[in-house]
DNA sequence: AGCACGTGATTGCGTACGCAACGATCATCG
DNA sequence: CGATGATCGTTGCGTACGCAATCACGTGCT
């Protein structure tokens, strides 16, 4: 292995702008999740790993899902969902569906009460987001990050 | 802009560029966390959370923090601390010193097996954080995502 | 000095998660 | 068809974390 062949520090390490953006990443996402879960539980004692799956199945036709794609649009493992989906089911808010053409499948699929959580969750989640992220940022930041994404995703997601 | 003209939804939902960053800060932060642990896990056996410890005390002054800043460093509680600095003092990477001038406080300190850790995983941890996701940014996004924090964070943080 | 109150670190307890293993079911191919 | 390998959801098990209570100690006020 090429030892520091560039006259970078000895050992490579970031600087100043670099850091700021990497760690900066780590903060604002613990100040994020921990604001929004604390203010999702105040207003309507639902937690956001709750609230997250509920509205993945709001967006979704019919408001069901696999319970393998429901895992990975929430940013779970498949035990992990399963595991969540028990809660879930036991508030009565998502129930359990057979799938008809796999029969290894499963659905989540929102009951009504899920659909009336969901609605009234929905508002202080999406208030909570604009008020301590996107209100913070322009029209330009906001491309400049979707763009960082979108660069960042396929090779880091892989 | 190229966003849709029309006004706000009745519900406030987020448009298609503040759903991309917004989420795609969640998806980014989940890939590049679970990609930086697996390899210095498979590399040095060295969980993320466990570098993120000596790494900051590596940064600190002798080596040692107490206990409450380095809590607030990586972004754990005071008790979720504790019991990582015993896992840590169980390897033998990090010792407690008690405070001389604050006897309530101790401090955690790097040992010399801790340096020699540190050392060598911190060319794993940079090597990943730059091929994961530094590598595909450039100079002005880098200043972007750092001024996005910036104004982020002093809202959110509280 | 003495007492109330705040802070640092730890501990008990409950909970949420991932990994590996499992059974059931598809899919493929001889 | 029947065997082999992949995939879906679940479960056992171990681990990591946060909250609240606790103890030890500092800080400030009278």
């Amino acid at each position: 292995m090429a030892t520091t062949a560039k006259p970078l520090l000895p050992d490579a390490g970031l600087d100043t702008g670099e850091l700021a953006a990497w760690r900066g990443l780590l903060r604002v996402h613990a100040a994020m999740v921990h604001a929004l879960d604390a203010e999702l539980e105040a207003a309507h004692g639902l937690p956001l790993s709750h609230y997250e799956v509920l509205m993945s199945l709001g967006e979704a036709p019919d408001g069901r899902m696999r319970m393998c794609d429901l895992a990975e649009r929430v940013l779970l493992s498949r035990s992990g969902l399963t595991r969540l989906a028990d809660r879930l089911e036991r508030d009565g808010l998502i129930c359990r569906a057979r799938c008809s053409d796999d029969a290894r499948g499963s659905f989540a699929c929102l009951t009504d009460a899920g659909h009336d959580t969901l609605a009234q969750a929905r508002q202080t989640h999406l208030e909570g987001v604009r008020r301590h992220f996107l209100e913070h940022l322009g029209q330009q930041e906001l491309a400049c990050l979707s763009a960082a994404w979108e660069r960042v995703l396929p090779g880091a997601a892989r």
